[in-house]
DNA sequence: TGTTTTTGATAGCAATACTATCAAATCATT
DNA sequence: AATGATTTGATAGTATTGCTATCAAAAACA
C-alpha cells in the first residue's frame, strides 16, 4: 500500500461514498477542484458542477454531504499529501537545514495527485489551496469540523515543520507559531503578489518562488540564534 | 476636524447612505458588528439583523448594497482606524524600535470607536476582525474592490509599518511582507490559540498578547542584521 | 437470470439575497 | 402652521441556492 493510499483512507469519511471507486466519484472531485478554481468556492455550487458533468445535482449529493465537506476533503487531501512528503523528508539522511529547504521547496511545489486512474493537476489545486484553504477553518464551526477530524493533515503538517523547526534551532520559543506561519504565508503572498502586491515584496525581485524560498529562508536563518549567541544580536542591535 | 473623521469620510462611499447620521444607519452598523460576531459573518444577513434592530430588511439595504459592503465598511472603518494610530506613531518622537512596540501594542489592543454618538466596542469588533478580515479580500472580486479602494486602510496600514521596519532595519528586503505577515499573524494565531491550539505556541507561555508580542518582537529582532552582522551570523549559524 | 446498487430525471421546499411599491412618518423651510 | 422633500415601515414578490424525496432506468454483481 503506497503512502498516498493511505491519505486517501483517512479523508474518505468527508465523503458520503469513497469517490476513487467510480467515474462518477473521480469525476465529481476532479471537475470540482477545476470549477472551484475557475469561479472561486462561493461562485461554485453542485448545480453546476452537475451540468458540467452532465449529471444532475442530485447525484453529487449521493457523494458529498455539502459543499464545505467537499472542501474539506480537497484539502485534506492536499494536506494529506504534503504531510507525506514532509515524513519522507524528516526521515531523509539530510542535515536540518537541508531538510528545511527541501520542505520549504515542497511547500511552493504543486505536484500532480493521482486520483485513482485520473490525474489531478498540481497547479490547479495549488491555484485552489491558495484561494481557498483559509475557508475551511475560519468558519463559525470550526470547533465542531476540527473534532471530527477536518484538520488532521494540516495540523500534522504543521507539526512536522516546527519539528524540523526545532532540531534546526533547539532554544526558538515559537517553533508552531512559526511553522503555521510558513505554511500560510507560502500562501498568502503567492496571492498578494497576484491580487495585492502592494502587501508584499514577493514577486518583484525574482521569481515568486524563489522570493518565497529567500524570505522565509531569512525568517528561518535569522530566528536560529541559540541563547548564547542572541546575547550577541542583542548587544548588537538593542 | 478629528483624524478618525477623515476616516470616516474616506469610507463613506461603501454605503448607499451615510449610516453615521441617522438613528437607524448607526444602529445598523452597531448591531451589525455584534450580529457578526455572535454568528459569523456568514450566518448573518440583513433579514435577522432588521429583526433584532426592528426594521424591515429593505431599510437597510438603502445603507448598505449588500452583505458583503457592509463588511467592507466595517473593515475599512477598522483598518483605517488603526492606520490613524500608525501615523500618529511614525510621528511621534520616539526612537526607531519603541515605535515599532507601539504599533505591536496597536496591532494586539482593541480600542472603542466612536460612530456619531454610539460607542463600538473594541472587543466586538476586534473579534469579527480576527474572524472576517480575511474575507473581505480572498474573493474572485478581489480586483474589482481593489479598484474601488476596498483594502486602500489596510494597504495603507501595511505601508506604514514596512516603513517603520525599514527605518528599523534599513537592509532587510522584505518590509511590505514582513509588515503584511505581521498584520495577519496578529489575527491568525489569536484565532489559532482559541479554536486550533496545537497550530501555534501562543498562548501557552503567558498572555496571548504578551506572546504575540514576544514573538513577533523576536521576528523583528532576528531579521534586524544589517548586512556587516549578517556575515557574523551565517559564520556562527550556517 | 435475478438481485442489489448506482444513477438519471424530475419535483419540490425552505432560506437567501435581493427589488419594487406605496403609504405613513419625519424633517426642513418659509 | 402649512408645504414639500426625504426617510422609513409594511408588504409583496422574484430568482437563486442548498438541499431532500421519489421512482424508474441502467449497471454491476452473484
Amino acid at each position: 500500500m503506497s503512502n498516498l493510499e493511505t491519505v486517501f483512507e483517512s479523508i474518505i469519511h468527508f465523503a458520503l461514498k469513497d469517490p476513487r471507486q467510480t467515474e462518477l466519484g473521480k469525476s465529481i472531485v476532479k471537475n470540482g477542484i477545476y470549477m472551484i478554481a475557475e469561479l472561486g468556492f462561493e461562485e461554485m455550487n453542485f448545480k453546476k458542477l452537475g451540468k458540467s458533468i452532465g449529471s444532475p445535482e442530485a447525484s453529487i449529493y449521493r457523494y458529498f454531504e455539502n459543499k464545505h465537506k467537499f472542501l474539506l476533503y480537497i484539502m485534506a487531501m492536499y494536506w494529506g499529501m504534503i504531510d507525506q512528503h514532509c515524513e519522507k523528508i524528516i526521515h531523509s539522511n539530510n542535515g536540518h537545514e537541508d531538510k528545511i529547504y527541501s520542505t520549504l521547496d515542497l511547500l511552493c511545489s504543486s505536484p500532480n495527485i493521482p486520483f485513482g486512474n485520473v490525474k489531478i493537476p498540481g497547479e490547479v489545486l495549488y491555484a485552489v489551496v491558495i484561494g481557498e484553504s483559509v475557508k475551511t477553518f475560519m468558519t463559525k464551526h470550526v470547533d465542531a469540523d476540527n473534532n471530527h477530524g477536518a484538520f488532521r493533515t494540516l495540523k500534522s503538517t504543521t507539526s512536522h515543520i516546527a519539528e524540523l523547526l526545532s532540531e534546526y534551532s533547539p532554544d526558538y520559543p515559537f517553533p508552531k507559531a512559526l511553522a503555521s506561519t510558513i505554511i500560510e504565508m507560502s500562501l498568502y503572498h503567492r496571492y498578494f503578489s497576484e491580487h495585492l502586491p502592494s502587501m508584499t515584496d514577493i514577486g518583484k525581485h525574482q521569481s515568486i518562488v524563489d522570493d518565497l524560498k529567500q524570505w522565509i529562508i531569512g525568517l528561518l536563518r535569522a530566528t536560529r540564534i541559540t541563547p548564547g549567541e542572541k546575547s550577541q544580536i542583542l548587544r548588537i542591535s538593542l
